[in-house]
DNA sequence: GGATAATGATACCATATTAGTATCATTTTG
DNA sequence: CAAAATGATACTAATATGGTATCATTATCC
């Protein structure tokens, strides 16, 4: 089981790269050279990202990518969300079949305590603390 | 992102059927019956929990299943561990990637406690809890 | 002993998700 | 206007998930 995919690492990585060089733009140029990733992919993640709101982008030469927030307000349960879409372990199959009708059965009561858990600790992780 | 996949849930909810039958034994075509899923699926799920020791089969006329263990010895974990491989949140990419070195980045930590405190709770339901 | 009803083993197929590529349009700078 | 960047979008490849199909083997009961 996998809790972060590679759209949302590879994401992550660029991030810290990007805040590393504050307000200096970065393009998917500089990226490629330090992080080692393939740059269509990463090109197509920084899109993401740029829809998303965590950055702001330049076009044309010289052009490229900043954050748009700074880098202690982007959690990595944003990425997480954008990448992987919401963050709800107790959406499985599992609940329905076996107890559709109660919500006090134990099995829900545990996988929604372990997904505030997830989540309270995916949100105390952001790029600031990843750099 | 899902906790729990298909194949575990069937698998749980068959093995509460089986249990529910305690010894006496239970066959492919009750379960279907009961359960409503697809049998050839049920079948390859029964067969992968008898090779996994937690089911002991009876082959030929009348054959069919029994647990191989009491009901609350039979883990959810166990079960997620045979169909969904590992619960190892942090073999993910991220941490080899973005701290190759330390033991002791943030990230790291964090996963590991998530991963523990995830374990821990599924670890305490177990099929007598689920019936 | 043979028909029948069960599981064992194994190979295959279908769909969804994940990972990655390719291409052309648009914008900015020099 | 050429060059260097991103925007948009469609396509492909690989892997995981969910499910089928088939034949072999075994045990029971008549």
């Amino acid at each position: 089981m996998k809790l972060i995919t590679r759209d949302t690492d590879y994401a992550a990585r660029a991030l810290c790269q990007i805040a590393r060089n504050e307000n200096r733009i970065t393009s998917v140029h500089e990226l490629v050279d330090e992080l080692k990733m393939p740059r269509p992919f990463l090109r197509k993640i920084l899109q993401i990202l740029n829809k998303a709101g965590l950055l702001k982008s330049f076009r044309g030469k010289n052009g490229g990518f900043i954050l748009a927030l700074p880098p202690g307000k982007i959690y990595l349960v944003d990425l997480i969300r954008i990448f992987q879409g919401p963050l709800k372990l107790n959406e499985c199959v599992f609940n329905k079949h076996l107890c559709p009708d109660t919500n006090a059965c134990i099995l829900r009561q545990k996988i929604n305590g372990i997904e505030k858990h997830v989540f309270s600790q995916l949100k105390s992780i952001n790029i600031t603390s990843l750099m």
